[in-house]
DNA sequence: GCCAACGTTGGC
DNA sequence: GCCAACGTTGGC
């Protein structure tokens, strides 16, 4: 089974990707998705092993900040089921969770975020989504060539011209 | 802060 | 089931 790669977005004043770094294990839980295409996709093909862009939406700059590793599959979120959880969701239930969640684990923080806009100038990204117009889906696929082609942009980055 | 694009809601 | 209105996202 191959290896599957993805695209996470998350706002930087809301989750850094320095807030997975930090975390205990730099693991952390990746809850909140309130969207049911980006559901469908964590909880259907999101396993276990995947690597993970994670993008830096509203940032400073926005682009690509990092990667990260999912480490656990699909479960319940359970921040739907609180009340006092900025993603409450009133119609998630214990039976019937609606929401689903997986686990990350950091990997590695580009020394410098690959730009959004550059993404958009640079040969084979034309099709990736992020860089598509008016693109809000916060789970997004991402193919091999891409992912090669963002690490490539990302260790190139702070050497000289 | 603006506004285009998108998702969701609700009247019919 | 259509679609207009509304709220949100997110780049700029």
């Amino acid at each position: 089974m191959a290896r599957k790669y993805w695209l996470f977005k998350s706002e930087e004043s809301c989750y850094p990707i320095d807030a997975l770094k930090n975390a205990p294990n730099s693991t952390d839980s990746w809850d909140g998705v309130r969207n049911y295409q980006a559901r469908n996709i964590l909880r259907d093909e999101v396993k276990k092993g995947d690597g993970v862009l994670f993008h830096h939406s509203s940032g400073n700059p926005t682009g690509v900040a990092g990667t990260c590793v999912v480490t656990r599959a699909a479960f319940p979120d359970e921040t739907a089921l609180d009340p006092n959880e900025q993603h409450f969701d009133p119609k998630a239930t214990a039976e019937d969770p609606r929401w689903v969640a997986v686990e990350v684990q950091f990997k590695k923080k580009f020394k410098n975020t690959v730009p959004l806009a550059e993404l958009k100038q640079t040969p084979g990204l034309e099709n990736m989504m992020v860089t598509k117009r008016g693109m809000r889906l916060s789970i997004q696929p991402v193919t091999k060539s891409e992912w090669d082609i963002v690490l490539k942009m990302a260790s190139a980055a702070g050497k000289k011209k």
